[in-house]
DNA sequence: CCTACCTTGTGTATCGTTACACAAGCTGTG
DNA sequence: CACAGCTTGTGTAACGATACACAAGGTAGG
């Protein structure tokens, strides 16, 4: 496509032929020019612009030296839904900071859901793995065990091989839950997933043991702390389960329940996107924020800083880097823990 | 860390030593298992597990094989930009879903803007490149196109060896610019970068010529052709230049301008984010879109639509599969051209 | 003038796999 | 029963590079 595909890549033997010289020069051309002679370089190099070598075969160089040169990255997800949740991309772009610090390709691992999938970890061409947020029963986080390289989980599921990096989310969500229901009669969760069924839908007296999913389960144990220590039962807790983290999603799904006889007037919602668009579809309903319903959210994005919600602060590109760092084993250089959190009072709920 | 680091891999002769079976046999259990017996396959997955054998040596497997299973993605930005960019991450997800159909891998080549970027390039394990938008004298595309690797070039620039998909900016720019400027009397744009060195601020007199970035310079170009259309001097319209396609830079540099004696009645941003952000500022400036500001943007995203934003729909989405198709060379599967464009009109313009 | 040392170029073995050709055993058929 | 054809297992030779050890020549110091 770019070049004349009919000739194929030469070979460094090739151009050392071209250039009179041995192979090993050539190799030392490209991997320490220091150890060859400036005007044996310059040949070489012409040699090497004449047939058109692009340099060192990156697969046959990293089988010898025994390195791949690329971090890969598993994501729990479908790998298109990877870039269209805002909080895989920040965190991603932590990732992506360390392995350029290193010179490191970042390969995402693609995860369809099918049983392949573990195959596709063996087969990766990657230094260690790093794995965004999955469930319990994934399979691929044996498979990333497996392979026996360096590896770190985030977000979830806990694996004895594995080091795991996250928030305690189920301390944050008492707290911030503790805001959202203060006041309320009618309170309500809106949730990550379960499970990586993803089935969506409002169920009422749901064990925060049923989801897979540990960041959804802690979340939900916190609120459920906090309600049962305000006196409620978690009974009354309806949780409104979204497929996926999208504003859209959650202003469709709000849109149905606010419409409801049996309205929530608090609702903690597991991220700020999903309290956005809840928020959307009570302005549409006609519904004050916090007057008639108090909204909470997550991860104190900068649109929920301009809606003016109550949420918790995590630092998700921190945590990225923080990642990738253990991964390289690579002293962390932060002077903020990237695993701490904040309680940002906004005004989407009032004492 | 995942296992214990101190004993190496071990690899597919000893496994066949301790299944006493030949290498051969061992590599045919796991590329086509169909051509070992059951009992064989099995003795010899037995030995596999006993030994912790991971499965055949991925860089050894795709130097044999002569393909690296994965695909590079180049963006001509700071690696940890393109997760922030939305407009980047939309792209990513339609290269991502080919991928994913290929059993293919994504590889984001790291880009820092040091010299050593085109080494990058020519190290990446893959078997194709996507481009994504840079400017004309990024080093990048000539060491893509070096490699001799089939590969697609997105948004810009044009290079003799490497095939470009890109909607017509031009004609598009025009069709919106014709929207935003019809009543206008203090017209201005708010855009991307001109060059790499992404230099914000406000500049009169703009040759659209000077960037370096095609969209940049193809957008501008339609403006001036919609203004002069109209009877107007491009001396006239002033160009806001961001650094960055995100709501937050425009939204302050907006605040600049539209407290100044001059303010603009009209502005055309290149992305909806930008002018989302204009319009926040406008908000807080006690400006009425349109009324006394009329604002396109770019894109049609799902907030545009909320905010009732006249805009450029494309699809970035199936232009990113349509990228990643070529370079596999897959036949285009769409019946939809991902190339096409349509002018969406809303209420932040008004004849 | 001889030895030690540095610079620079050269073979050879090897990284871990798979393509290919071949051989042995078994089945079925005319 | 001979022979074709399928199944299943086995060696050998790469794939394209680099680590390592070694050799030849130059130079500097005593």
């Amino acid at each position: 496509m770019a070049n004349d595909p009919s000739r194929p890549r030469p070979t460094m033997a090739e151009v050392a032929r071209a250039a009179k010289v041995s192979v090993m020069t050539v190799s030392y051309t490209y991997a320490q020019p220091d150890r060859v002679s400036e005007p044996t370089r310059a040949r070489v190099r012409e040699a090497a612009a004449r047939l058109g070598y692009p340099g060192p075969h990156p697969g046959a160089r990293s089988l010898r030296r025994g390195r791949a040169g690329s971090l890969g990255v598993v994501l729990g997800e479908h790998l298109t839904y990877a870039f269209e949740d805002p909080q895989a991309t920040r965190f991603l772009a932590g990732v992506a900071e360390v392995c350029a610090g290193h010179g490191l390709g970042l390969t995402i691992v693609p995860i369809t859901g099918a049983p392949s999938d573990t195959d596709r970890v063996a087969e990766a061409a990657v230094d260690g793995f790093v794995v965004w947020t999955t469930s319990d029963d994934d399979p691929v986080v044996p498979a990333v065990a497996a392979t026996g390289l360096p590896a770190v989980v985030h977000g979830g599921p806990h694996h004895r091989d594995v080091p795991f990096v996250a928030i305690d989310d189920r301390a944050a969500a008492r707290a911030v839950a503790a805001e959202a229901l203060a006041s309320a009669r009618r309170p309500m969760v809106l949730s990550f997933p379960l499970d990586r069924a993803r089935t969506s839908g409002v169920r009422t007296g749901l064990d925060p043991a049923e989801a897979t999913f540990r960041v959804t389960r802690e979340r939900l144990r916190g609120v459920r702390d906090a309600w049962e220590a305000a006196g409620g039962r978690w009974q009354q807790v309806r949780v409104a389960v979204c497929a996926r983290n999208s504003a859209c999603e959650a202003d469709s799904l709000a849109t149905a329940f606010l419409a409801g006889p049996d309205a929530p007037d608090a609702v903690m919602a597991m991220s700020d996107e999903l309290a956005l668009g809840l928020m959307r579809a009570a302005g549409r309903a006609g519904l004050a924020v916090p007057g008639d319903l108090a909204v909470t959210g997550w991860d104190d994005t900068d649109a929920a800083a301009a809606a003016g919600l109550t949420t918790v602060a995590q630092n998700l590109r921190a945590q990225g880097a923080r990642c990738a760092q253990l991964v390289l084993g690579e002293e962390a250089t932060d002077e903020t823990d990237p695993i701490e959190w904040r309680l940002v009072l906004r005004d989407s709920t009032r004492r």
